[in-house]
DNA sequence: AACTAATTAAAACATCTGTTTAAAATAACG
DNA sequence: CGTTATTTTAAACAGATGTTTTAATTAGTT
């Protein structure tokens, strides 16, 4: 495997598992055995690493999601809620199988871009990928019409918000439900718990503000 | 003020901005004008004033939290899920007085918290202040008895993530919104959005699992 | 094989991190 | 006032951080 790739795959289970201000860059590169200088010979700066991994995963991602998302909005019936969210189980589940050792990271990593870094994350994604948000609430449009704009932004933002936070914390979470209810549980497991809610959520009747 | 409390204060906005890694001791004390050396002095670590700083909003909160829980429970009606999740909001908007600089930090900690410094925060919280938990199960046990311990257990910690994720990216969120639509809003704009969400959310009917 | 370009390696860089030390200043109390 | 105790100060500590430099190695091309 190349340096860069193993720089990459380190990076990215190191950056999901202790944030990207809680791992250094020593730490990853020992971690991919090797060089620290590589890093910055391959990137330039640890910035643009993160970027990076993040693009490893959007570039795969984005087209498909895309594409689910139009499938939907050309459909002859109208689409449920339930359908909209449920375009991204697929895409999101097939990163998991793409990756070597599991479970894909990528929820995980949107989770610390959030918060991490002051969101530079969040403008990155959103000027390089912005397709993917306006396909998402054209689709939601078509579900749900009367949801005015402003109303909807809102609601697609705590979507996003428990989604990431949900997958961030997956993995503690499962460990706790599996030792509370002792029932065998992964991570799709939770996305289907996960979708009911965000779509009850998003159809929530509307109410009025003064 | 006591040398203490602008230590707490300077840290408390510092934190709720940049992350406990991001920010540093340093950062702290010169916002607060205080010498470095003070907090070890007054706090022992940095860890243990990440502590105090939680700890101060936790004293106030959780009393109340658990008044108004407890008040929901004994009730002769019984209450909705939009009745147990509006008895957060007094107590959360009240810490906004209690503060004297506008609106308080705790959400944004404790969205900090989850992701920052591997869930130590969660530790912390969940055992020193387990009754708000317990309560808040008790009440939406009372309002949706229909729902399993299992799926209230990932409803409620889906709700977690919406509410500390969207009050953590608030600020930001808010920008946005007010670019967009024009329209005035503020924190308390934003939880009376979010009050029916997560409540539809938690009431979405149950779905079967294999 | 010989020369050039790309990559890796070790070391040092300057800066920042949390924490500690020891002296100075302030407060409290008999 | 004089003597403790408490608090503040400046300085230094040891270690970690991202980045850069310079030399060694490897790969690619003619």
């Amino acid at each position: 495997m190349s340096t860069k790739n193993k720089i990459l795959d380190a990076a990215d289970v190191l950056f999901a598992d202790k944030g990207f201000n809680g791992t250094s860059l020593r730490e990853i590169t020992s971690q991919a055995n090797v060089n620290l200088a590589a890093v910055n010979y391959h990137f330039g700066s640890k910035k643009e690493l993160i970027k990076a991994v993040m693009s490893r995963y959007m570039d795969e991602l984005s087209p498909q999601l895309e594409a689910a998302l139009a499938l939907i909005c050309q459909a002859e019936e109208k689409p449920s809620l339930h359908d909209v969210f449920s375009a991204f189980i697929e895409p999101l589940l097939y990163l998991n199988e793409f990756k070597v050792n599991g479970t894909s990271t990528f929820l995980q990593l949107l989770g610390r871009g959030y918060t991490d870094s002051q969101g530079f994350l969040r403008w990155f994604l959103t000027t390089q990928y912005p397709n993917v948000f306006t396909h998402f609430t054209q689709a939601v449009k078509i579900a749900y019409p009367e949801l005015s704009t402003e109303e909807m932004f809102w609601r697609l933002h705590f979507t996003m918000g428990t989604i990431v936070f949900t997958m961030s914390s997956s993995e503690a979470l499962i460990d706790i439900a599996q030792n509370d209810f002792d029932n065998k549980l992964d991570i799709a497991g939770v996305i289907e718990r996960v979708i009911p809610y965000v779509a009850a959520g998003v159809a929530a009747p509307i109410t009025k503000h003064n």
